[in-house]
RNA sequence: CGGGGCGUAGCUCAGUCUGGUUAGAGUACUUGGUUUGGGACCAAGGGGCCGGAGGUUCGAGUCCUCUCGCCCCGACCA
């Protein structure tokens, strides 16, 4: 391509709206433009990225045997109804009607529609396993759009989907996406962490999430710093304590605790260390049907999970709960505990079982029970609450756990019959018995890897495209066109790279050195060969944008060494 | 959906508080000239329903009401 000819819009300033360093220097050199909220227009440097990045995860899923289809996007709705998901997925999911006044929708995901298609003509265990999958754009409504293409409301993401008749066979498939799914993103040039994942509301016996490793990523993982464990902070566990403080001794008793609130203040006022007292969260719980104040009790040193309390009383939603409404119930907010009462339900961290020498609420103001052995207590509700910390304890390993940012591009999980079953997907079994399909689902963030590329790799010039990503892997860039030998070496050689497979664009523009360089480092091409007044001497430069590097090589070898580069 | 902010040239913004000829700058664009290794310089141009509707006023980019859009924080995000 030359670059007199193409349509790269730069500009020097970036868009107002934008934050993110993926959405300023994707905006600035001219790869997507925005359209409305949410929406975006890939222009041809952008449509080359998008399409390098399929066209990988086509080829690893070839490796797989994963059959690519291609799903109507407009769904009818009576397939969202018979899941029951589009009361569930409430107004993200865009609704319309035809000329004919049926319901639509469009897809934001697409297990209705794929199990559709195999239900009813895959009706045999012998055709199983089937492992089918498209690239393809997908819609929803969110809330709330943001980040640029990180959380766009249209969005192009590949979703596969496997049938088994059996979960060790759904097993063995989730193993080998896995596999394949850190394939993609080796291939890609990223650094990233396959973690556990909270299986949330869709319930599910495994899910794993793929974290590209960057600040602005809007996840929380706990990861280890010696093996390979890694959680999504939702989802994460941690190894029992190691190094316990020394217990603070003191008979059971009730103790005056004048306006001793806060866990803080408590540590503070008793000399003990945080472990040994009993902080107490009290949140509404909300269930499809109705709702009520659930305590969930923690070590004072730890803090509260919600998507782990959520899980744990099996509701919909945890909402903040006001002093108010807990007077009501009897509770004095800062004096709550366990002991001798039945006002509330809850729930305590497995971290509390069999723990003593506490020090908790004793459910009236200013005073607290000291000495507390939590064993006296019956017919107790345990469950893991509390959030891993920096520090923490690998569960795999011992080695220490600590937090990075990381931004979900895929996400695999075992569905089992979830969809199957109500949508009476079956097929028979080796007895003649009719079975709901055992399923998994696999879905990567299509156009969320291009803007996760740039996050990982970027700098304060504009973008740095891994050689699996850029939209040309080789800038030729004529210093001053109007230098006959120059053009004529540069189209040269950019036909010699065209026709050795290497992706090039030749800058052939009048423009003056200053403005192709920064064009050419805002747009971020892995090489540009610099073919200028060093040629008089035989020689051009390469600069290389990852490393700024700029290397001087003799005219004649300039193919050789890209060669060398790239590897 | 709650809270906050912003809509003026293709883009980034001034001007709005305190209403008053023909609405500005930078950049981008067109033409000519000079330049040519880090976003050049000179000159001449084109480009605006000041987001939209209604109102107040002799007069509205500016004040009032309504509305639409976009961004940020939060809720939300199988």
């Amino acid at each position: 391509m030359r670059f007199s000819r193409a349509y790269i819009p730069t500009t020097k300033e970036s868009p107002k709206d934008a934050q993110l360093p993926s959405h300023i220097y994707l905006s600035r050199a001219g790869f997507v433009a925005q359209v409305a909220s949410g929406l975006y227009n890939f222009l041809p440097l952008g449509k080359r990225v998008l399409r390098k990045i399929e066209n990988i995860i086509n080829e690893e899923m070839a490796v797989c045997g994963a059959l690519e289809v291609d799903l109507s996007f407009v769904t009818p709705a009576e397939l969202w109804q018979e899941s029951g998901r589009i009361e569930k997925f409430g107004k993200e999911l865009l609704r319309f009607r035809d000329r004919k006044d049926n319901l639509f929708v469009l897809g934001p995901t697409h297990e209705e529609m794929m199990v559709s298609i195999v239900r009813n003509r895959v009706t045999s265990y012998k055709q199983l396993p089937l492992n089918v999958y498209q690239v393809k754009t997908k819609f929803r409504d969110e809330a709330r759009p943001r980040f640029g293409l990180m959380r766009a409301r249209e969005f192009v993401m590949k979703d596969g989907y496997s049938f088994h008749s059996s979960t060790e066979d759904l097993d063995r498939e989730f193993d080998a996406m896995e596999a394949a799914y850190k394939r993609i993103l080796e291939r890609l040039g990223l650094e990233f962490r396959i973690v556990e994942a909270d299986s949330g509301a869709i319930g599910g016996t495994g899910s794993k999430e793929l974290m590209v490793l960057a600040d602005s990523g809007e996840d929380t993982l706990a990861v280890c710093d010696t093996c390979e464990y890694g959680a999504n902070v939702e989802a994460a566990r941690r190894a029992p304590r190691t190094v316990i403080p020394e217990a603070p001794q003191a008979d059971f008793a009730r103790f005056k605790t004048p306006n001793i609130k806060s866990i803080e203040d408590l540590s503070n006022f008793f000399h003990v260390d945080p472990y040994y007292t009993l902080k107490a969260v009290v949140m509404r719980a909300v269930y499809t049907e109705g709702s009520e104040p659930v305590c969930f009790f923690i070590r004072g040193c730890d803090e509260l999970q919600e998507v782990k309390a959520r899980n744990s009383v099996g509701a919909n939603d945890l909402v903040d709960i006001s002093e108010a409404e807990l007077m009501e119930i009897g509770l004095v907010p800062g004096f709550i505990g366990p002991l001798d009462q039945n006002k509330i339900r809850f729930v305590m961290d497995n971290d509390t079982r069999d723990a003593t020498t506490m020090i908790c609420g004793a459910n009236e103001a200013d005073y607290h029970f000291v000495g507390v052995d939590l064993n006296v207590m019956k017919d107790v509700v345990f469950a893991d609450l509390v959030t891993v910390q920096a520090g923490d304890g690998c569960p795999h390993c011992g080695g220490k756990m600590e937090h990075t940012k990381g931004i979900e591009v895929g996400h695999i999980f075992k569905l089992g019959t979830v969809y199957s079953a109500p949508l009476k997907a079956e097929y028979l079994d080796e007895n003649g018995r009719s079975q709901p399909f055992i399923m998994g689902t696999y879905g990567m963030g299509v156009s969320r890897l291009v803007a996760a590329v740039i996050e990982q790799h970027h700098d304060e010039k504009g973008c740095i495209w891994t050689h699996a990503t850029a939209p040309y892997l080789v800038n030729v860039m004529v210093s001053n066109i109007k230098e006959e030998t120059h053009m004529a070496y540069a189209e040269e050689l950019y036909t010699t790279l065209q026709s050795r497979g290497i992706e090039v664009i030749l800058d052939d523009r009048k423009e003056r050195f200053g403005f192709k360089m920064s064009d050419a480092e805002l747009i971020g091409f892995p090489f540009t060969v610099i073919v200028g007044k060093e040629l008089e001497n035989g020689l051009v430069q390469i600069m290389v944008r990852s490393s700024g590097e700029m290397i001087t090589v003799d005219a004649a070898n300039v193919l050789d060494k890209i060669e060398e580069l790239r590897r």
